[in-house]
DNA sequence: CGTTCGATGCACT
DNA sequence: GTGCATCGAACGT
């Protein structure tokens, strides 16, 4: 099971088309036995210094260089003391964007990830068919699923041990919300994830009023 | 159901 | 010293 990795050209568009986009995508980190994959269902653009809520709103630093750089490199940091969090840069050279993956539907190598989440272990009986949704929701949880601390960081999605790929399946219906956690930004609907799915937490889903139906 | 709060490390001012 | 693009346990209703 291999479909086409996603090329530069992918993540150097507007970063709301790539958010949307990435809905429905494969993320992937590691190889052989120490593969780890999930479904994007829920995804955050951060785009430029004029957005309050982006590592760029304060100019450049050392922390946030990938975020200037080109498209097509992840950006991860370590936040709270305790939780490191994905993107994927955006847009172009000296425009600092990314996109924040912020929940997977789990796919590839659930055993390790149960592992690495601290979940016990599971029947085999009690194994088939059953995905673990718990597992990549929210955007902590979802690196330390996937294995995925700073030392991804910087790396080339487009060669490398960390990619996303298109294995040709289709998202539910998608919509769109302000973004979470945030307490600067919040008047922009850049959080976009699939209705109803069970790796996007409950609480997290947004009211009615908040979103509007995707494009 | 809902909200609050502690853990925990580091980049940035 | 301050403030996090969080999580989950512990509360209150």
């Amino acid at each position: 099971m291999s479909g086409r990795v996603l090329p530069r050209t992918f993540y150097a568009r507007p970063t709301l088309e790539v958010a949307h986009d990435l809905i429905g995508k494969v993320l992937v980190h590691g190889r052989g036995r120490a593969l780890a994959s999930g479904v994007i269902v829920e995804a955050e653009a951060y785009i430029g210094e004029d957005d309050p809520a982006c590592h760029a709103s304060a100019g450049p630093t050392r922390r946030n260089a990938p975020l200037y750089g080109p498209p097509g490199f992840a950006y991860v940091y370590f936040s709270y003391g305790m939780h490191h969090l994905v993107n994927a840069v955006t847009e172009g050279e000296g425009h600092p964007a990314a996109v924040l993956i912020r929940a997977l539907d789990p796919l590839d190598g659930v055993d390790l990830m149960r592992r690495r989440r601290g979940w016990p272990p599971v029947a085999p009986r009690a194994h088939a068919g059953h995905v673990p949704h718990g597992l990549c929701r929210g955007p902590g949880n979802l690196t330390r699923a996937l294995g995925i601390d700073l030392r991804e960081n910087r790396l080339d999605l487009t060669g490398s041990r960390l990619w996303v790929e298109d294995r040709g399946l289709a998202p539910g219906p998608v919509a769109w919300s302000s973004r979470i956690g945030i307490r600067v930004g919040r008047e922009h609907a850049w959080r976009v994830f699939v209705v109803d799915h069970p790796a996007v937490s409950a609480h997290r889903r947004a009211s009615a009023a908040d979103v509007r139906p995707a494009g």
